[in-house]
DNA sequence: CAGAAAGGTTGCATAACGAAACCAAATAAG
DNA sequence: CTTATTTGGTTTCGTTATGCAACCTTTCTG
């Protein structure tokens, strides 16, 4: 009855969540993008337990989400920063706060900004190799040979 | 010891997790995008036992994310179909796969590709006003007011 | 040396998950 | 009309994950 992996699925979405998908992981990644990087500062400002929060950064640096470094200064301290990988999460977050906000209204105390223009961001958006940007409906799925997907049966 | 929510933290991320952040809500709704609609061709697609995605699929709905809609025919019979809320996910459930393909690897055995054009997509990106790719670098966290959080600490 | 801080680990109670069995309504088969 | 099948669940039960508190170890601070 071990909980099911999503990495076995041929889906790469799935394989996706099975490393950043669970209750926490990604919260860990936006709280690091925020500048956090300590053990004990992510457990305030998640307010997460410790071992769970161990659990989760042991587990995204096994993933190549994060590493953890050990900064020699005042005994045992580490670090743990995000990898290129880690940072690359930044749309998926991104995307993520711009549907929450979106959809249910301005709940954060933060917001993001250009760091050049102090402009706030444009919206996320899927799009074609043109620029012009896709809705679901204006996408195919299709196999390795090129033909469409009758996945619904 | 109930599960920590995390639509109370302040937090549009969080509140987006507490909606579709656990390890089935986001394939139901990528599998929804593919086209599956009734309860039995979820639970073929996903693998998932019927408790689970019974559950998922009423928080969905409850979410807004989609709707049960009642088609007569042969007798008890429903379609779920995604809301605007869940078509609107296409984006983070895009960035998601295109992230697992970048640092996975291709493990998934479909493709998308404009409609249109036949063409794959181009890369889900974080853009300014002007249109330029931003990364997590690129951007400024501040709170209401225009300060720069320091919340490292 | 005592105390505190950082970073964990362990134990326990509760909640979520997964598989299979069971159920109810309505249609299809005979 | 009777039986079987399909659909969309609910129930039961064992396993796993989570949250909280307590404890541990190493290193700095006083």
């Amino acid at each position: 009855m071990t909980r099911k992996r999503f990495d076995e699925m041929g889906c790469s979405v799935a394989c996706a969540l099975n490393e950043v998908g669970d209750w926490w992981s990604l919260l860990v990644v936006k709280q690091a993008m925020l500048g956090t990087r300590r053990f004990v500062d992510f457990q305030h400002n998640l307010g997460i337990a410790k071992n769970i929060l161990c659990n989760r950064l042991t587990r995204l640096v096994d993933n190549g989400v994060m590493v953890r470094v050990d900064v020699g200064e005042h005994g045992k301290r580490y670090e743990y920063r995000l990898t290129d990988k880690g940072r690359d999460l930044f749309t998926v977050v991104t995307a993520l706060r711009q549907w929450s906000e979106r959809w249910n209204g301005e709940k954060d105390t933060m917001q993001l900004v250009d760091r050049q223009t102090g402009e706030p961001l444009a919206p996320v958006t899927v799009q074609n190799q043109q620029g012009q940007t896709l809705t679901v409906r204006d996408v195919r799925f299709v196999d390795e040979d090129g033909k469409p997907l009758e996945e619904a049966g």
